[in-house]
DNA sequence: ACTGGCACTCTGTCACTCGGAGTGCCAATG
DNA sequence: CATTGGCACTCCGAGTGACAGAGTGCCAGT
């Protein structure tokens, strides 16, 4: 038997009082709070099948009913309609984000943001090293046998390395290969700079032969091989709302995948372009975030996507409010990026 | 009346053993596990003193006794030997340590160490930017009316500012503002460069001296003003060990405080030189903190202190253990700072 | 000054009861 | 055939009382 109307109704009317309350929902109180039209029996029978179908259970007989992660996701894909933000929120995120002087201030100030608004745990990624492009390569001589690399790349995140040179160099010698690095990678995107830098190595005379390629080594591992993702969290207090209930019991394994920045990237990371992803409890690839619900998107300036950012929660979490939340905040941020 | 040895002795067993079992610990117990040479009898008269005296207090009549700020205030000030690191602990540091190639990575390595050793919560402060001196000052062209002013200090601590300049400049102009600057600048700790910078626009001709004033606003915001002190944060999921009974029930109030980067640099922020600071409970001036102590130490290269680092933990820890670790730890980066 | 003994207090737990909420099922109804 | 009212049943949670165990305070004795 499939589910016609009034139960996945019900379901939704589950889900809602469910998030709301925190506690199972019964019969009677589901026909009392909303204008369902029906008599508790008629509900009970629906929720019967519902069960059978995976989409709630009881947590023990003669309890009410709670969603289970099926559930959550058959309300997020077909039942909740979306939630405009209100204009108090659209102005909160406005405010937030004006007056940030610089990249870091922005994701700063815009994973605290996330964090309030949502009342959940917010991660932001910086812009991604590897889908961004060179603006300037600077050398900085520091002794006569060390160089400063400083890369800065269009989207405003700067990375910074230290290379040891095989022997003394002029500083006539550093202005020139500062010179033809920048017209060699000036410009690429990261990701397509590894052959420019081999051809750097190769198109140099002999002489300088040795100094370009342990400039051109750092400055693989610089743009590439480090790849090093960094990324922000906050709201972490948040979790303690809702009590021990949530995450059955113990936020430890909780707190432990959000200190690993490997979990979080992939947690975020997701590719797709204006997509919202929510990953709900068992979804989620991570055993300690079973009982966790991700909400996540991709931001950066335009239609390109240069990061990513979203909240976490419980998989008892407002859905429709988190999901158009965390998409307002992301078209913020990226064109706060585009006007750089 | 004064405390003779035997009660200290009997206030350090009760101490050693709350720590280790977590539990109120009576006069019998104590016996037994301690050759105190004395019946139950006489250490719980030993006890009421303590007890009248404020060192120890029961959670209620008849229950063991369990040490109260004052009680593990004395025993850090006067009962505690020195721990000795475990060589196997020398040697996880070193092998930490070692191979970080960065400033960032430094930190990074740092905190997870600390909070891996200690398990407790770890923070370390980037060094501050107020103790360090300029290396570098960077000026690069990313459009003709904007510069990227990159900043390199001593410690390796690399900060940047885009300058946006009231006209267009020339690129030689810009060769002849990055060597002034550096010339005035260079080698000088940051907190003295504010007279330095003003006399730079004094001695500037009027036709550059546009540029220049715009410049030296955004270097006072760099060098001074903003003053931007960094820190890292690990090991949050400790908090969770020994379930909800540290921390008088929530995890709350502590999350909070840990997310607010002012309180972090007020508790590590310690400047004394080479001594260790330890704040017991009350003794913390954040009421959030008042269940925690926090164990916090000054770090740099040679004996001079750049930043603080510190762990954070149940007013039930391991204190000998702790401060030693803490130590431990300060001093291998302080060597390792050194080496650059 | 220390000790053994004793009465007292308080906790934590177990068993038990009982009301309430909620369900499942069934027969009746439109 | 879907819906409904009724009823018996289950289970949770709160409350109660009894009880063992641990620990104390005090006092008299050494």
């Amino acid at each position: 038997m499939s589910l016609d109307d009034r139960k996945l109704e019900v379901l939704r009317a589950i889900v809602e009082d469910y998030v709301e309350t925190q506690e199972p929902v019964g019969s009677k109180a589901l026909v009392e709070r909303h204008q369902l039209g029906v008599s508790p029996a008629t509900v009970r029978n629906d929720m019967a099948v519902l069960e059978e179908e995976g989409y709630i259970r009881q947590p023990h007989t003669s309890a009410g009913r709670v969603p289970t992660d099926a559930g959550y996701r058959l309300f997020v894909d077909r039942l909740s309609k979306v939630k405009p933000l209100s204009p108090a929120e659209r102005r909160a995120i406005e405010r937030f984000l004006v007056g940030a002087v610089d990249l870091d201030d922005v994701v700063h100030r815009t994973v605290r943001l996330l964090a309030q608004l949502t009342r959940q745990v917010a991660v932001v990624q910086y812009p991604s090293l590897a889908r961004s492009s060179v603006r300037h390569l600077e050398l900085v001589p520091i002794s006569t046998t060390r160089l400063m690399l400083v890369m800065i790349a269009d989207t405003g995140r700067v990375e910074q390395r230290l290379v040891e040179l095989p022997g003394p160099v002029h500083a006539d010698d550093v202005t020139t290969l500062r010179r033809k690095v920048n017209e060699k990678l000036g410009g690429q995107r990261l990701s397509d700079t590894p052959p420019l830098v081999q051809s750097l190595v190769d198109d140099c005379t002999p002489d300088s032969r040795n100094t370009m390629a342990c400039l051109a080594s750092v400055l693989l591992e610089t743009l590439v091989e480090r790849n090093e993702e960094r990324l922000m969290l906050a709201g972490t207090a948040n979790l303690t709302r809702g009590g021990v209930l949530d995450f059955q019991g113990t936020l430890r394994p909780v707190l432990e995948a959000l200190e690993e920045e490997v979990i979080l990237l992939k947690l975020i990371g997701d590719l797709e372009p204006s997509k919202t992803r929510v990953r709900i409890g068992d979804e989620n690839e991570i055993d300690n975030l079973r009982s966790a619900s991700v909400v996540s998107t991709g931001y950066g300036p335009g239609t390109t996507i240069v990061g990513g950012l979203g909240v976490l929660g419980p998989t008892r979490m407002d859905y429709p409010g988190t999901i158009a939340t965390v998409r307002a905040v992301a078209r913020y941020v990226g064109d706060l990026l585009a006007q750089n």
